[in-house]
DNA sequence: TGTTGACCTTGCCATCGTGGGAAGCTGCAA
DNA sequence: TTGCAGCTTCCCACGATGGCAAGGTCAACA
């Protein structure tokens, strides 16, 4: 019986509700690698240790690593999604901040979103055109290879 | 007169229409850098240099550098644009290669634009949901604090 | 002729979010 | 006791681009 209360936290811990960080992963859906990362880059407390250097997570922690995981899921940056942590940790904050850069963000994916599609459309015009056979000869090659790239914006005719 | 014929060979190459990299960057809408790294990665081969190991552009390179400048601009990453090029300098390919190069992309984008559409829509109705007020509450936290992240698809209902 | 300023060269680092791997320690079960 | 799975830290990679630093070159002007 080697020190009986002393070493075996990590089950102790367990016992408690306490989580290490391949289980705070599978509870959470982030792997374990990123969970480390949000701690080093501060979107998470440093977790607390076993006496061997394990993470400990709590409920609370398993809470703030699902916040950052759907914050990341609706195409937050990892600069916004520490505002929005600072705002939720904030019992005082105005609502008005957090709708503020929800919408900024929404226009940025407006703005990306429209950048795409016109890709997408320019694309399939040529693909459209092209006769996709054996033979050599392709709009889309020839498009691109262009001399007169004033054109580039073809699609407005 | 220090050797006439032997050093001056960058105006000579400018008189006989070559170009070097910074009128290359001006001509294209490439940057020097970029002009650099697809050299680097192969996409141009390597540039011809002045015995002062500047380099020098044909109009053919520049061709090749718009080439690449356009298939960014239709969102082909480095790799596709690899793939284009090899097309574009084989006599006999298929134009069916082509078009399922160019399908293939417009259906990767149309993936993503729809993801991001999805985001922007779930943020949209949070925010349209949120008072946007100097009060604390706020359903965009709330929502994204929510303990059933079952409900992450909310927009189902 | 010399100086100056613009341009070129290479090389390294940063971005952003994530994954992979190595080397070494810990925990648990057979 | 041995062995494996899991944890630790640290470093590297991606993709496309920008930036900076140190040093060489070119052209124009005094």
């Amino acid at each position: 019986m080697p020190r009986p209360a002393i070493r075996p936290e990590l089950a102790e811990a367990r016992g408690q509700g306490l989580h290490n960080i391949g289980e705070a992963a599978a509870l959470t859906g982030a792997s374990a690698k990123m969970i480390r990362h949000y701690e080093a880059i501060g979107l998470l407390p440093q977790a607390s240790r076993t006496f061997a250097g394990y993470r400990i997570y709590s409920e609370a922690d398993l809470h703030r690593i699902r916040f950052i995981k759907r914050a990341r899921g609706l195409g937050f940056s990892m600069k916004q999604i520490e505002a929005l942590l600072g705002l939720w940790d904030d019992r005082n904050r105005a609502s008005a901040e957090v709708k503020a850069l929800a919408r900024s963000h929404s226009a940025a994916l407006a703005a990306k979103i429209a950048e795409m599609r016109a890709m997408q459309r320019t694309l399939d015009e040529l693909a459209e055109r092209c006769h996709g056979n054996d033979r050599p000869d392709c709009p889309i090659l020839d498009d691109l290879a262009a001399d007169d790239h004033a054109v580039a914006e073809r699609g407005c005719h």
